[in-house]
DNA sequence: AAATTCTATTAAACTGATTTAATGACATAA
DNA sequence: TTATGTCATTAAATCAGTTTAATAGAATTT
């Protein structure tokens, strides 16, 4: 059906490894075919309209030109973000395999073993932090030989690179940002689900610490940890919400792990009468795309996913080249965004 | 470096044939494997944690488990979701091969061939437009025999079958709501980079004929065909409200092909004082994730790119399967979201 | 006991490329 | 004239599987 090289060998009359050869012009060194050759059999593939087929030359020459790219998610646009930096970077030499594992171990494991079946020449992850595969990670780095790279969360016990944006950083400058207008109670609306909440807590306990808020230091944690739908985190809000409005010295400000749970969170107090900033400040830690927008404006804190899929790819692409001098970890800067939904006190 | 068959083969003293069978539980019918054969190479197989090479295994059965996905962009959530869909249908037993190309034609004739030498076993495709391609794609289908699935938009002269939304019915549904609202005056703000404009502007045009407004169809249109970044949309949106403000017989109400070039005028009519909806409704025609966000509430016309793509990928695996009788296109009801920009006049 | 059938296994051909080593045809050098 | 060296080309091995056809041995039938 495909035309092959042995079709093109037949048309021109010559042989095999002589189309072979002249179709990828390796005719330097130690061969040599003749301009007439080449020519001849350089058009017969176009006419043809031969294309290598690649599975095929994988087989010997041990490379496929694809990289496995697991993501946790795809809503948001984090993930999104990541993925087009990566697509950008990569294309059209490499072709991305991807994968989604939601947070589901086993998803993740088969996915992981797509990949190695398929024999990628190297992978961009996000972990899913389920322990059960890490194992299986070992096995692609150390038996396997696949280069890694991880994006968001390093895989305790393996030291693989990581590129990630500033998550301490984040939660300390929000924190920062919110004490400097004069706030003192300021409480981390956090969730197991989301992502390295312990460089968040870290971030925001350090700074509420350096500026000796110490005995205000309460973090709300929800006991949700999956499933993360508009239902469970509007329910959350709530919670929230409630617990807030009884309570004698309420937080003056929320630090909120997550823009979408913010976002959650301004609607309850849109429709409880509880005016952010007047009563309350919220700001959000991870500057998702609509808090940008006329209405919405939060406050957050902004980091570069894009860039997180731009440094990945390159620091794969460098791996899979042999250029191992870099196998450090990448955190890339954030920037706080003070919108509207912040306010001296 | 990988564990192959032949190893396995050597460690338990049969043959690769015995062990390739083995593996895959291939005893019934013609041939028979004795159980303990069977379960000395499994477990032979596990301990050496063995993985089929794909690739390899590919070259014979002329099936890759392989689906090249060829999407327009990955901003906004509207290919993010359709990713989201095809990747939840046809992971793991199939991978995708993600390609974006962006509207670039250069860039999506390189990923259609990259897909072609990977032999996939089929396509899911958003044309980007360029004629140039079209071809290509003909002999993609015609000449590789691969099964191809469109999303959004058809390619002329060639009878693919076709997964969108209902854009005729967003504009037409869109602008009735507006006339069912007692408005008269409405325009349709459009783009040339837009996708299917032709089915946006046609139900637009026909909700106003029949509804006797025949004299006040107007659709503003755009110069700007590529690169509709940020900038560009607020350009036009300056634009358009501009116009607007020096006209005698304003329009009461504007649809607005894209929901993110309406938050623009959305944003641009706040900070010159233009109330919406009191001195004027705005409808998006797409329904993006914001729009329903406290603080934005756009009216729109949801669509469903998610199952965009659950149906494409769907539709896909049935062409693969052979089950070749659904080729007819499938056109996805749209809603109306009536929210906070639209009034009654 | 010979012929037949069945069972378990395997040698060998094949997929479509790449690469190594060999070959034959010339031209040049001894 | 023979030996040496280029140059262009190709046969054959290889990659890691799958599949067909063959084979040897045991079990059953006649």
């Amino acid at each position: 059906m495909a035309v092959t090289l042995k079709k093109i060998a037949e048309e021109t009359g010559l042989s095999v490894a002589t189309v072979s050869l002249a179709i990828r012009g390796k005719s330097a060194g130690k061969f040599s075919l003749s301009p007439e050759t080449i020519k001849t059999v350089q058009e017969a593939a176009g006419k043809l309209g031969y294309r290598t087929n690649r599975l095929a030359a994988s087989l010997t020459s041990s490379s496929t030109k694809m990289v496995g790219v697991l993501i946790a998610a795809l809503h948001g646009d984090y993930y999104e973000k990541i993925l087009a930096g990566i697509e950008q970077e990569i294309a059209p030499e490499y072709t991305p395999l991807l994968g989604v594992h939601n947070y589901d171990s086993e998803r993740e494991r088969s996915l992981l073993d797509g990949f190695m079946c398929n024999r990628v020449d190297g992978l961009i992850a996000a972990f899913s932090g389920s322990s059960e595969n890490i194992e299986l990670y070992r096995t692609i780095r150390e038996v396997y030989k696949i280069p890694v790279v991880l994006v968001d969360r390093p895989i305790p016990g393996l030291d693989l690179p990581v590129i990630r944006c500033d998550h301490f950083g984040q939660a300390f400058q929000a924190t920062q940002t919110l004490l400097d207008l004069g706030h003192r109670r300021i409480h981390l609306v956090s969730a197991v689900g989301f992502l390295n909440p312990e460089y968040h807590q870290d971030g925001y306990f350090q700074a509420m610490k350096a500026a000796g808020c110490r005995e205000h230091v309460k973090i709300i944690t929800s006991p949700y940890t999956k499933g993360w739908g508009k239902d469970g985190l509007r329910k959350f809000a709530k919670e929230v919400t409630d617990s807030w409005q009884v309570l004698e010295d309420r937080a003056t400000a929320f630090v909120v792990q997550n823009d979408w749970l913010a976002y959650e969170i301004l609607a309850e107090c849109h429709e409880r009468g509880i005016r952010v900033p007047g009563d309350l400040s919220v700001m959000g830690l991870d500057d998702c795309l609509p808090s940008s927008m006329v209405g919405v404006e939060l406050s957050s804190v902004a980091q570069v996913p894009d860039e997180i899929g731009f440094e990945a790819a390159r620091h794969l692409l460098n791996s899979i080249n042999g250029h191992d001098d870099e196998n450090s970890d990448v955190i890339l800067p954030v920037e706080v965004k003070t919108r509207k939904t912040t306010a001296r006190i």
